[in-house]
RNA sequence: GGGCUGGUAGCUCAGUCGGUAGAGCAUCGCCCUUUUAAGGCGGGUGUCCAGGGUUCGAGUCCCUGCCAGCUCACCA
């Protein structure tokens, strides 16, 4: 406080001191205050022994006198004053519990200053286990420290927190009220770990490669661009780490996966956050197959261990089985069927164009055959395929980095994963020819117009030079992965600090 | 970027035909020693998202903007 008063100040204060009492920032404060005037301190004591409130919990024994002394730590949810005696909850990270406060265990001084706690405080307690009349597990409280005054009020106690953009932007306080999204985030944590131990269990090892790059490359997305002072030169928040991973390959790392943040310059909606976390695997002497039995083994004992089954339950009665095998489908078989043409690829353009519009494709009519053909599969087909399909020998245009097919030129050796009409992962035979790799960059850099100093990373190339063993390589989208296996609809409910609009005031 | 919906007390919400803003929870005072959305009595609480306009008068009607949600488009 280091503004002065003036006189001025003094009279409109007088005015305001009413206003000021009612306030419950300036009530919680002078709180702490007498806390402190009494000697106690409002914020951080080391209180020694806290154990979870669940473990409290299963500390009780029926039928005999309770005399272990038990101590558990927590944010007051609910405070219900008795006269004298009190019950409230306490909330910690594994669950909540009620605790008992009395007048004449606590002794008169101390029990009219417990009174004065507030919803929101953090507290410790000690004393012994016992169960009420209603048959609630509760803690007798013998003692508890004051560990933390909260100064401003929860949210309502019944209906918490509802409002999406104060929960998206006070997360804190979504996680404080709503046990849902705080189990959200547990199994999100889960899966994550439990991806981690897969992986280790298969012998990969996880590597960091950099975020700052100064050609961004690995996909084509528009990069958030920053600026590195100390050598005075333009770098690129990454949008994959992909040309890195590959590096580490011809380098002799066999195994290797990068699980972290990619950067994308671009919208945000319910399926975009622009940092997002990615996954990618990539694994020497693999191809696109290894691949599969890879993500189909991984999915599998992630739902396994993480849910306990294969049957994921989605809004509106859907139900995911990821019982293995899954289905795999080549690209020109589901094309085929959709449209009814067998000899579908043999079609002049003119009447794929036709047909196309007939089943109800908006097509343009100045479309090449290959557009044409991919929106029947993007609009008509995707979203068709609910249980996992494994969608290969996707044709050569749509995937420049990988390899062809050995039977067939004008198809390449990938994957796409589609589970629940969404691609969930892409996985290649990786390109590793140098020559190709090179025309093919070379080629885009004409499609975009770019510098070909900005946008072709010569140093990659240079590594292909020296040989990479062929690989199989993949990505998964590690959010929708969790969205999928949570059936949650919103990349912000698995994000717990989704991006939003800064607030101008 | 387009369309739709919303923004009122700390939170959840109501607000009629345009007449100067309400409830519950929270909070403050009093009562209450097995309550649990505790209960009873009493009190205080507002930049009605922002800025314009219409009007004697706007939370309400009109315009513009901001923020959010949904949706469409875009997006390796």
């Amino acid at each position: 406080m280091t503004k002065e008063t003036t006189m001025s100040d003094e009279i409109i204060s007088a005015e305001a001191e009413q206003k000021q009492l009612d306030d419950i920032f300036s009530q919680r404060k002078a709180k702490a205050e007498e806390l402190r005037a009494a000697g106690i301190a409002p914020y951080g004591v080391f209180v020694d022994n806290i154990i979870p409130t669940t473990e409290a919990r299963a500390k009780y024994v029926p039928d005999v006198e309770n005399t272990e002394l038990v101590t558990v730590a927590g944010r007051i949810m609910t405070f219900r004053v008795m006269g004298k005696a009190t019950f409230l909850h306490i909330k910690d990270q594994h669950g909540s519990l009620q605790l008992y406060a009395q007048r004449d265990l606590l002794g008169e001084e101390e029990y009219r200053r417990f009174k004065r706690l507030d919803p929101g405080d953090l507290i410790a307690a000690s004393g012994h286990m016992f169960v009420t009349k209603t048959g609630e597990i509760t803690l007798k409280m013998h003692s508890y420290t004051m560990l933390s005054k909260s100064l401003r009020p929860l949210p309502e106690k019944f209906h918490g927190l509802t409002d999406m953009e104060q929960r998206y932007r006070q997360r804190y306080l979504d996680l404080i009220m709503n046990d849902e999204s705080r189990s959200l985030f547990f199994k999100r944590i889960q899966i994550i770990r439990e991806i981690r131990n897969f992986l280790e269990s298969r012998g990969f090892m996880e590597v960091e490669t950099p975020m700052l790059q100064y050609i961004p490359g690995g996909a084509a997305a528009t990069p958030f661009k920053t600026h590195y002072n100390a050598l005075d030169c333009d770098m690129y928040m990454r949008i994959a780490p992909e040309l890195y991973l590959k590096r580490l390959l011809v380098g002799g790392f066999e195994k290797v996966y990068e699980l972290n943040r990619n950067f994308r310059n671009e919208g945000i909606d319910r399926r975009h956050n622009p940092e997002f976390t990615m996954i990618e695997i990539y694994q020497a002497f693999g191809n696109c197959e290894t691949m599969m039995e890879l993500i189909e083994s991984m999915v599998t004992t992630i739902a396994q261990k993480v849910f306990g089954t294969l049957q994921i339950k989605l809004p509106g009665d859907k139900v995911i089985n990821l019982e293995r095998p899954w289905r795999r489908a080549p690209y020109r078989d589901l094309v085929r069927e959709r449209t009814g043409r067998q000899d579908w690829f043999e079609l002049p353009r003119e009447e794929k164009y036709k047909l196309a519009k007939e089943l109800g494709a908006q097509v343009m009519p100045d479309w090449t055959d290959l557009e044409i053909t991919h929106e029947i599969y993007e609009k008509l087909i995707e979203h068709t395929l609910i249980q996992p399909t494994f969608v290969t020998r996707l044709p050569a245009e749509l995937v420049p980095l990988a390899k062809k097919c050995a039977d067939d030129p004008k198809s390449v050796d990938v994957y796409e994963l589609e589970i629940n009409g969404q691609e969930i992962s892409p996985g290649y035979s990786e390109l590793n020819d140098p020559i190709d790799q090179r025309k093919r960059f070379m080629e885009q850099v004409t499609l975009s117009g770019k510098d070909p100093a900005q946008a072709v990373d010569e140093d990659f190339l240079t590594a292909l030079e020296y040989g990479m063993p062929p690989a199989g390589g993949m990505g998964i989208g590690v959010d929708r992965l969790v969205m999928l296996l949570t059936g949650t609809e919103s990349i912000r409910d698995v994000v717990l600090f989704p991006q939003l609009k800064p607030r101008q005031n």
